[in-house]
DNA sequence: CGCGTGCTTGAACATTATCAAACAGTGTGG
DNA sequence: CCACACTGTTTGATAATGTTCAAGCACGCG
């Protein structure tokens, strides 16, 4: 089925959504855009389309033109980096509210894939380039975007080339939680171990251990793959700075 | 040039040594900046004040205020982040050319000390967003530089956390190779192999192995303990990329 | 019910870290 | 000029951590 630049593909046909257009990577379905904010994503909003990518599919490919700058709205997105050798990093998890492409000049340095079905406003760079053209502080609330994620790539280069197995999974899932929808005790994983160990930068053996062994402990629970449960969160903080 | 695209531009005029102040943590000598060149880099020329950072000191302090955007002229420096448990990681050398502070806002995430002495000059944020108030031209440079600053933290990141020790090596070697001048066979290394270790998130012991491992086999030579010289750089480029 | 995919578990192995000691440059004082 | 200490680097032996390879398990879906 299709996604032929993804690493892998689990294409789960459940849903018809899937049917939209033949194997090619830039196939996006348009639609209309839901509800803007404030008076920028107002201004924004005018210029963007929304758009349903569903699980697997590409929403920008590494090396490609860099044509438009998203967001996400709805579900969840990885951020890939393919190396020459055929390892794969993953540098961020897109949620809702995130941003991909605000930096990437002329080509995507790294390919988006939806984890789960989602949907992603896109917005042509050329009309955010205008838009920052005249209104200083459409710019200046740009920068700042750019800016945060500039600090939150610098904590996960701390993290990933710093702490140990037990403190990056402890990170990641805190993290993870405080994502999610804060009234739920029971936090959403969209990523499979994989994307986990990508993302991390272990393989999915020391991510499956290492997440067992916090179960084992009663720090957290795993009712299944795909979410996981906070039981002592004390212990899970301190497991983040390698007090064990 | 400017705040331009270059990532980094070699001044060298070879000015008079410098002497160095007393020791305080941030205390940094104002002196008058040196010639400007395109109308932006003007601009910015106006608003900058030159200052002389003798070897060790800070320049900007991790948790205070990010009163400034500074740009080192001269010398070198390290971005320093202090884990609570007192382990050590560097982001970043800054070299001549390198900004530091621009995605900054508030308080500087992480610290920056002079590896060697290092002359850098020092904005007043404030002026800068004044100056991109202004100046539409000027915000979408610093967006520039920005996002170039997005996308090298992301090249450590992968480099960090997917690779092997003996490809961090080699990375980083060729990396400040490239950034050094041009025509020089032999390549200085202003900073020591802590710093290198604290960089690459390995232990100097392992620095020190796969640089001599290096060195036997030829690839490298160590004169001395600041600098080397590249002496196969085909075999160092696919250490690269590990294959040996 | 049975198959496939993704997850877990185990044992052997590799790489890097840790601890300890020796060594090399550099500057100091006799 | 040579001992001396000092700091940063190298080297070696051992241990810890994570990887690799190989089963086995479990959930989802036909």
């Amino acid at each position: 089925m299709a996604i032929s630049l993804a690493t892998r593909q689990e294409f789960t046909p459940s849903r018809a959504a899937m049917r939209s257009s033949p194997a090619r990577a830039t196939y996006l379905r348009p639609v209309q855009s839901s509800q803007p904010a404030d008076p920028l994503e107002c201004e924004l909003h005018r210029v963007g389309t929304s758009v349903a990518v569903p699980r697997g599919r590409l929403v920008a490919e590494q090396g490609s033109p860099a044509e438009y700058i998203f967001r996400v709205e709805r579900g969840a997105a990885r951020v890939v980096r393919q190396l020459a050798d055929g390892r794969r990093c993953i540098t961020r998890f897109l949620m809702p509210g995130d941003y991909f492409g605000l930096a990437d000049n002329g080509t995507y340095k790294s390919s988006v894939e939806a984890i789960i079905d989602a949907r992603v406003i896109r917005y042509q760079r050329t009309a955010i380039d205008r838009l920052c053209e005249q209104n200083p502080s459409a710019s200046r609330r740009l920068l700042a975007l750019v800016g945060r994620q500039l600090s939150a790539v610098q904590d996960s280069l701390v993290l990933v080339g710093q702490k140990s197995a037990l403190e990056r999974l402890s990170t990641f899932l805190l993290f993870m939680a405080e994502r999610s929808e804060q009234d739920r005790s029971v936090v959403a994983l969209p990523m499979d171990r994989s994307d986990i160990a990508d993302y991390l930068g272990l393989r999915i053996e020391t991510v499956s251990r290492v997440l067992t062994a916090l179960r084992r402990r009663k720090v957290i629970d795993l009712p299944n793959f795909h979410s996981f449960v906070i039981l002592d969160r004390g212990a899970l903080e301190s497991a983040t700075e390698g007090d064990d």
